[in-house]
DNA sequence: GCCAACGTTGGC
DNA sequence: GCCAACGTTGGC
């Protein structure tokens, strides 16, 4: 087939950068995506995903009553409407990663809803991502940290991915390709509600919502009718989610009004940031890393 | 009615 | 053609 692989929580075809691989899944993540560092890796032993219950469920064939809400697998499940293949790690995904650019437009994250996507960890890599769908850096989060410049003059990272665990198989690194670094803040449609600057005191009342003149242009095409259940739609939202707490090591439910299982978790996350991966905000929080360090 | 998120629009 | 915006829909 194809050369086109495609790599990373951030789809691209990128092998050029480091890269680390998951010798269970094989999925190779971009060290930059996903917050580590060559330096770091060399103490990687072993790549979990950080849900107890959801860790590699492809390897291991568990049917998790959780997946009975993302009813797939059962029959003929192959919709391209759901664009759910269900098998792949991303289709078994029922949190939103609350880091991608999807997840931050969500409401539920603060976002203003302009979006309305499904969260990039969720959209299944088989049917959910159509090659030209992509869309550019999803995680701009941090900025580089001024202390670990991501171009150390030791290493022009090739693809030499630091694996964990021998692993056989080095993601061809064909595809030159020219993404380098794909450029967010294209046009796009401007937004009709210029977006309140300040977002304060927007008293209820009737909402000032639709000042669009009824300006009569081309009605709008009918939606094709989304595929009607018979095994409906994944849809997972926060409240029947079993939230995980953020706490460092720590696989109890959160709160529900909270991050964390506790307060005192709260606390230990503060005090582990200087670690490898407490922080809340870091993708690595899809993925927990087990350090020799820490046997 | 609310929500997740699909599918189309329209600016660039 | 790309992509942000958003109307809309099915499920709950
Ligand atoms: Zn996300
Ligand atoms: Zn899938």
């Amino acid at each position: 087939m194809g050369e086109k692989q495609r790599y990373c929580i951030c789809r691209s075809r990128d092998s050029k950068s480091f890269m680390i691989a998951c010798d269970k899944c094989e999925e190779w993540f971009h060290g930059k995506c996903i917050k580590i560092t060559p330096e770091k890796a060399k103490h990687i032993k072993e790549i979990k995903y950080k849900k107890k219950k959801e860790k590699h469920s492809h390897h291991s064939d568990e049917p998790p009553s959780k997946q009975a809400k993302l009813s797939f697998g059962s029959g003929k499940a192959k919709s391209i409407a759901n664009k759910q293949c269900g098998n792949c790690e991303n289709c078994e995904r029922i949190e939103d990663c609350g880091r991608c650019d999807f997840c931050k437009d969500m409401k539920k994250f603060g976002g203003p809803n302009r979006i309305r996507q499904k969260c990039r960890l969720r959209q299944c890599k088989e049917l959910g991502i159509r090659p030209d769908d992509l869309r550019s850096s999803a995680y701009n989060d941090d900025p580089p940290s001024p202390t670990a410049p991501p171009s150390p003059a030791t290493s022009p990272t090739p693809p030499t991915p630091t694996t964990p665990t021998p692993t056989p198989t080095p993601p061809t690194p064909s595809t030159p390709t020219t993404n380098a670094a794909p450029v967010k803040g294209k046009p796009g449609r401007k937004p009709k509600f210029p977006r309140p600057p300040k977002p304060e005191k927007q008293k209820r009342g009737p909402k000032p919502k639709t000042f669009k003149e009824p300006k009569e242009s081309k009605p709008r095409k009918p939606y094709t009718r989304r595929k009607t259940n018979e095994n409906s739609v994944g849809r997972v939202t926060m409240k029947e989610v079993d939230r995980q707490c953020f706490g460092p090591s720590c696989v109890n439910s959160a709160r529900p009004d909270s991050k964390y299982c506790s307060d005192d978790c709260g606390m230990k996350l503060g005090n582990a940031s200087g670690g490898h991966h407490a922080r809340p905000n870091c993708p690595m929080a899809e993925l927990s890393l087990r350090c020799r360090a820490e046997e």
